[in-house]
DNA sequence: CCTACCGATCGGTAGG
DNA sequence: CCTACCGATCGGTAGG
């Protein structure tokens, strides 16, 4: 492997724990097994070492793209159950990925602005736009707000993944032979609710009781 | 208002927007209007005023338990809708607090996981009860995670007001009088997902088409 | 609450 | 890729 990769790596790893702003060159340095100086050569300055993880890792959403689009664009009833699982195994398979972008998200929202509209937001609208058609096949609720619920599900997937070292669940006593390699439960029931949350005319009607539906309106007026 | 209650919240605002490894005492005390050696009067060490700064947040939570309990645990379909309406007005009302949340839990899990079981734990184990017991009156789908469900509502509902200043979506143009102060699209999105994802029998059943449910098995694999 | 100061560590450079 | 070194900033202390 590269000397560039095994920076690279070693980057996400430390970043991703700590957060950039947080990480020394010397602790990527002592990871990889090199001195400082020696980062230099590869990247000018730490910012740009930074900016180098960041973009590897939003460039990797192009591996994920062609299933999820393929899955979505699909009929049927479990595809956008496909949606949050695709999104699940592509954040989990490197928590460390999660980590990163909801700290730079954090630490520099309105860098993150620009690569979210580069990388993200063209996609996410794609996305939005299979759930609007199935709505309007009336296979979706029709209060669904499509693209909302589609930033919805990729951020709860990506801050479940993120949390998940810190946030565990026992697995459920469930009968049957053991799985070996389970889904942990909360990534579990996000999949469970993306797929209850899109059916169409649930059994109770929207404004249920008397007065007592929409928060909408009265819940931000302090 | 005391110092010390100055230098905490100084303290919140700059460790929730770039981190507590990340801040120094310098901007604290910039932001104060004071020297850093005034700051170590008030706290012994740089820790102890992050820890100061946690425990003020995590306590907030018992103002709005009483509401989140009342809420719950009356009858009406509203009910859990409500859980995700408080809860949203909880972080939103200080995004601030979701954001410094969110990053200890990433910087330091296991620390955090003691507070969890303090402050969080308890009542997420009480409000899920209340889910259950729900659902074992037929009210809520059979395959609900309950204990899961309220642990996905609140990290969803917290990641969404960490990022909530870098992912913006435009208002939906509606009918009817401009709302001046209008609940973000994706909390009023993530509220609607609370309630229809808990609505019992849903159209479609669990295992819908031939072979194409039930991703839990084989998506992880590899 | 301040000034003055401490050793340690930071990102980065020079030169090889 | 290294050693040697730079000025700046870090958390924290002494003393008032």
């Amino acid at each position: 492997m590269s000397a560039r990769k095994k920076i690279l790596d070693a980057a996400l790893q430390e970043m991703s724990a700590k957060g950039a702003d947080a990480t020394s060159l010397r602790m990527i340095a002592d990871a990889v097994g090199i001195k400082t100086p020696s980062i230099m050569y590869h990247f000018p300055t730490k910012d740009a070492l930074r900016k180098a993880v960041l973009e590897e890792q939003l460039s990797r959403w192009n591996d994920v793209l062609p299933t999820l689009i393929m899955a979505t664009s699909r009929d049927g009833n479990g595809r956008f159950e496909a949606l949050t699982a695709e999104l699940s195994k592509f954040f989990l398979e490197e928590p460390a990925r999660a980590r990163l972008i909801m700290r730079e998200l954090m630490d520099r929202p309105e860098e993150m602005q620009l690569y979210l509209n580069r990388y993200i937001a063209p996609w996410i609208q794609l996305i939005a736009e299979q759930v609007q058609l199935a709505r309007s096949k009336g296979n979706v609720s029709g209060d669904v707000d499509a693209t909302a619920f589609v930033w919805v599900m990729v951020t709860s997937v990506m801050a479940n993944a993120a949390l998940a070292e810190s946030i565990r669940l026992e697995p459920i006593a469930e009968s049957g032979p053991t799985t070996q390699t389970h889904t942990p439960r909360l990534t579990q029931e996000l999949i469970r609710m993306a797929r209850s949350s899109l059916f169409s005319s649930p059994l109770e009607p929207h404004h249920s009781q008397k007065g007592e539906s929409s928060y909408h309106g009265k819940l931000f007026k302090r």
